[in-house]
DNA sequence: TATATTATATTGGTCCGGCCACCCGATGAG
DNA sequence: CTCATCGGGTGGCCGGACCAATATAATATA
């Protein structure tokens, strides 16, 4: 794994406002501004960014958005309890924290989805309608050029949208949106994106013959697989990467 | 002050950009712009809000944040598939679209609930510190003053904190997060606050005694009453209610 | 002295007007 | 017809100004 990965150094944020976001979210999750603890001043971070206040703005707003920080008119900006808050993004963060994954956040990332996505995908086999099946079978077997982490993020997006249970899509995103990184160390893998092939086919079948038990024994199955080999990537592969920002 | 307003309603939101915000998600949410499609222009969105471009900016940069837009330098403001997002948040505008609680995605909360809660009641009960165990006998046994909205988010955050696992107390935090107008119905029933005292004493002893198996049926049995209760008063009692934005 | 009241300073909210960087479609050269 | 160029439109950033909410210090009052 000594391959020239690590030397594309991230590249400074096109546009400033994300850059000053990224910094002071790095900040706050590293505990380098406590919860309750006050930033400085907009005008401060502007002066000490470089930067316009309108951009700092722009910033703040977005980790207001992310419920990372509270903004009071007249007081100053305080950074939040992350713990106290409801904002999935913010585990992006957590999971990357002190450079590189976090391997336990990952593990724990995995034992949520694997309460949720069996259940999706027995929903899926029962209730899916005729035009989900369809979908499903254009990603499954007519969308060869496709890479392989893209075809199996549209597997199960297709698969939760055919439960009926919008929130379980949404959820669904959030899961592959976090797991993003170990994702792609997951589909480097020749071995591992056999694995999914044939599993699209399968968990494809159970849901075209309405089988939700069989559906979600094959989901299990996947997500254990999947975890395992994930797992490993993820401590075997990309260790310890500092990750330096300018 | 002559003209007293009518409704209870609208109490415009004193900061300009969150009222801005909160209309475009309104519209997007709804369907009034769809996936893909293109918002008007920042200046344009300034002019027929009559404010200034700086603060539609601002607006816009807290919907990115939500993932409910993309913006793109040079081409302009997309609305995203929100299906295809993984912003929990969004849902609130899912649950209180078209006015009133939406029962179809309250139910829909519930069960994912129901599928996450035992487990970390499970594990609180398995891996609770002792100091996880006095902050929970703080709030069960000497909270009284705290109205039970407040008490059984603490506990069910607490208990959460002790499972060791982050992300379960922040996907908890989103449900409760999410939950939150119809938690309130829940409470203002003196049958169901009585409920959640007696389980409060019970989960707590269980974690105290490191029963995980019992701690997981409690919470089960508590999920159940409590999912039942809460769909009979949000069918029963908050019927649509038309929600003026202006 | 202790407390209420009033000035004043601090800080976020909004506005103005301008310039730059990027994207895309129209235009014109080959 | 293909391709390079060049606009005009759009978001990104700037700096400076003033307003509104809050916090703090100074002053008046009991």
């Amino acid at each position: 794994m000594e391959a020239k990965k690590n030397t594309i150094e991230p590249i400074t944020k096109t546009r400033l406002h994300e850059e000053i976001a990224e910094r002071l979210k790095d900040a706050i999750i590293a505990g380098d501004i406590r919860p309750g603890q006050r930033l400085p001043t907009e005008r401060e971070l502007a002066d000490s960014f470089k930067v316009n206040r309108s951009t700092v703005r722009e910033a703040l707003k977005k980790l207001e958005g992310l419920e990372l920080i509270e903004i009071r008119h007249g007081s100053g900006v305080f950074a939040r309890d992350y713990l106290e808050s409801a904002s999935l993004e913010l585990v992006k963060g957590l999971l990357l924290a002190d450079g590189g994954i976090n391997a336990g956040v990952l593990e724990e990332l995995m034992e949520l989805r694997s309460l949720i996505v069996p259940r999706i995908s027995q929903l899926a086999a029962r209730n899916r309608s005729d035009s989900d099946l369809a979908a499903l079978d254009r990603v499954v077997f007519h969308s060869d050029e496709m890479d392989m982490a893209e075809k199996d993020w549209r597997v199960h997006n297709l698969i939760a949208r055919a439960s009926g249970n919008l929130l379980f899509v949404i959820v669904l995103n959030a899961f592959t949106d976090l797991a993003g990184d170990s994702g792609k160390l997951y589909f480097a893998n020749e071995k591992n994106r056999r694995a999914s092939e044939r599993f699209h086919r399968d968990i494809y079948e159970a849901i075209k013959k309405r089988q939700p038990e069989r559906a979600r024994k094959i989901m299990e199955e996947v997500l254990e697989y999947a975890a395992k080999a994930t797992l490993e990537a993820a401590s075997g592969g990309s260790k310890k990467r500092a990750r330096k920002k300018e």
